[in-house]
DNA sequence: GCCAACGTTGGC
DNA sequence: GCCAACGTTGGC
């Protein structure tokens, strides 16, 4: 079964990478937004997520795996809202920023691009094997 | 801190 | 069911 890949946005003065590593494992909650819900409901445990900085560093800093497929977002009441879990993969050796995704051809098409308010984003099979290139790391 | 872009809400 | 008003997000 072929894994998917995403992209989830977190603004380091509320949730890094780094305090994520250091926890080792988080639900990705409070998610209130239709398009991005439907997004969580699609993962399956295995699925990589690239975890971008938004606000301050924008770039995506690392990989992280899904590790808990949706379950009722613990912080509502409404069980339509859905959380994930998710465990850190693997670090970018080299933080791709947004200007470095904007630079690259490749990624033109990519929804942090052209929807850059959506939190939970789908990114194709190639765009992750360009992420993870440019930032020095293997995805498998 | 500002502002553009987008999603959501609510009046009609 | 449309659309204006509003709130929120995120890049700069």
């Amino acid at each position: 079964m072929a894994v998917n890949y995403w992209l989830v946005k977190s603004e380091p003065s509320t949730y890094s990478w780094n305090q994520f590593e250091i926890e080792k494992e988080t639900v990705w909650d409070g998610i209130r937004n239709f398009a991005a819900r439907n997004h969580l409901r699609a993962m399956k445990k295995g699925d990589l997520c690239f975890f971008y900085h938004s606000n301050e560093g924008l770039c995506i800093v690392g990989i992280a795996k899904v590790a808990k497929e949706s379950f009722q977002d613990p912080t509502s009441e409404d069980k339509n809202w859905v959380a994930v879990g998710l465990v850190p993969y693997k670090k970018l050796k080299t933080p791709l920023t947004l200007q470095d995704i904007r630079e690259d051809q490749r990624l033109a098409s990519m929804v942090l691009l052209k929807n850059s308010r959506l939190s939970v984003q789908p990114v194709t099979a190639k765009e992750a094997a360009i992420i993870a290139d440019l930032g020095g790391v293997k995805l498998a």
